[in-house]
Formats: structure tokens, sequence, C-alpha cells
DNA sequence: GCGCGTTAGTTGACGGAACAACCAACCTCC
DNA sequence: GGAGGTTGGTTGTTCCGTCAACTAACGCGC
């Protein structure tokens, strides 16, 4: 294994980055679970959901855009399908897949949360960056998705 | 709720961390299972005992500087003594507290394990970008931490 | 030296996530 | 037109994290 260590600048960046990525996501499920009684997944699928036309999507596609085995998915539309949050409906053009559609209920529990939401993701980030540390952050994040995200499944506009 | 929408510039800062956040702790944690079986959160308490001076810590301070609750530092702890790399002990000071001490083999097993993370981290973060880069992420994640984690436990020098 | 509140840590129950095994429908190629 | 392989999803197990409840020890005030 070729090691090449760190050097001081390199290190500081990392050690931050990791506190970062280790502490964000309990600060949106907090505040999610809390005002919404969903996970930031769950609202992330959801909210994915909402996008899409017809408000409709196939497993795989949701699995992609959200960044999640299939499995994991499976389960988490299945709990947020005995909510009455989403439908699960057999695909007419193809007998092995799955179309998920949100419901109304479901469509309301999203706009009821987004705006706690998105006053979170205010507080906790966008607020703490100058507008050019903005612009910086999402040339980082590009960058780093490259490599994470080869396929880009998780950047589709 | 006072409801400030997110600019274009904001929002593709947001979605693309948001991706960051999601994909980072896999990929670290898919490797360090792999080639070493451990979790990073495994990974990172044997590390933070090995800079530690006697290789020792108390609970609460072990948990603070790897931004864990008690309960589950205490979870992980028990289960790394059982693979016998880390030691419990009571602490002679204080009787309420416990020392955990890291062993020979999970000081071993730390150092088998560390090239291989520093060069998951370089590939999938440090040579993503430029130096100058690196710079901004150090300085944006410190921004970051000020709301994520007030108290500063997980940025202690 | 004895209550009372606080601090340190453990334990148990429960929910979510990864992984592997599995089933069913499609495809294609002979 | 059927066999072999691939794709789309679900189910079950196991593991980890969180929360709440609990125990034990400290320390202050009297």
């Amino acid at each position: 294994m070729d090691t090449e260590w760190l050097d001081e600048t390199q290190l500081d960046a990392w050690v931050k980055l990791v506190a970062v990525v280790e502490l964000l996501p309990g600060a949106l499920d907090h505040q999610l679970r809390r005002d919404s009684g969903l996970t930031h997944f769950e609202y992330f699928v959801l909210a994915m959901l909402s996008e899409a036309s017809d408000r409709t999507l196939r497993m795989t596609a949701l699995a992609q855009r959200t960044n999640a085995t299939l499995p994991r998915l499976s389960h988490v539309v299945r709990r947020l399908e005995e909510r009455g949050l989403v439908e699960r409906r057999p695909c007419p053009e193809d007998g092995r897949a799955t179309n998920a559609l949100l419901t109304d209920a479901g469509w309301a529990e999203v706009v009821a949360a987004a705006p706690g939401h998105v006053a979170t993701v205010r507080r906790h980030v966008i607020d703490a960056l100058t507008p050019a540390q903005v612009g910086q952050l999402a040339e980082i994040a590009e960058a780093l998705l490259e490599r994470l995200d080869p396929d880009g499944h998780m950047r589709r506009r």
C-alpha cells in the first residue's frame, strides 16, 4: 500500500470535513423527526417524488436519485406506504417494475415539512458561509462527487 | 416559520453537499470494513486512543473527541473490548469514571488499517481538489462546525 | 455524616440500514 | 420457443445507533 501521508493543511481540512460529515446528518434528522416525524432520508424520498412528473418514479430511478440500495428503498417505501404517504403499483410497461407515487397526503407532508427544513439548512450551513464560500463549496462538492459518484446518479438536474 | 427560500447558487451548493454527506461515510466504512473489519467510527475511536497519552482516555473525553453519545460509545467500546482491542478499567481518581485503554492488539490494528484508510481519503477527497480548494474546504468546514458543534468538542488540537 | 442534586456510565428495547438470498419477469439467441 | 442470463424488487437476518431508564459515585450544604 503506497502510503503518502497527509501534510498539515490536508490533515486539518480532512479532520474538519469528517466532523461535518458526522454531525450534519444528525442535525438534519433531528429537526425533521421532531417537527415532521420524518427521517431526512424519508423526506428526501418524498421530495424526489414531488418533483417527478405525475409524482411518480420507478423504484430503480428513485433509488439512484436518493443514493439508496434497492433493498433499503424497498423497506422505506413500504413504511411510507403504511403511513399513506406513498402508493406502490405495478408498472404497466414492465411487469418486473414497481412505480412509487406520492399521494396527496404525502404531498401535504412534504409541503408542511419543507419550510422548517430549509430554515435548518440556512441556519446550519448557508448562513454560516459568505456568498463566495457558497460558490467554493459547490465546486468542491462537485469535485468530490466525481470520485464518490462517478455515474452522477445523485446529480441529475 | 420564516421561509426565505434558497437561490439558485445556494441550492446547487446544498444539493451537492447533501450528496457528499450521504456518500462519503459509506465509502469510508466500506473500505475499512473490507480491509480491516472496522467501522469508520470504530477506527476513529481506536485512532483517538492511539494518540492519547498512555493510550488511555476517560469515556467522557473519548465521547467528546469522537462526537459520540455516551451510550453509543459504551456499546462500541464493549464490542471492541470483546475483540481484545480495548480494555476498560475503573478510574482510580473517580469511582464513577471508566478509562478506556488501547491494547497492543488494538494498536497493531490501527497501525495496520491506517495506510489503507489514508489512501482512501486521498483518493476520494484530497487528490480530487486543488491545493487552494483544500484550504477553502478547511475554512468552510470550520465555519460550519461553529454552528454544528458550538462547544468545539470535535476540533480540539 | 447525611440528604439531595449532579455526573459517569451501563443496560435493554426498539427502529433503521446493510447484506445476502430469493423470486419473478424480461431478453436474446440459437 | 425454450434455456441461460440479466434486471427489478422483496424478504429476512444481523448489526448498529438512539432513547429512556437505571445504578453508582461524587460533592455540597447543613
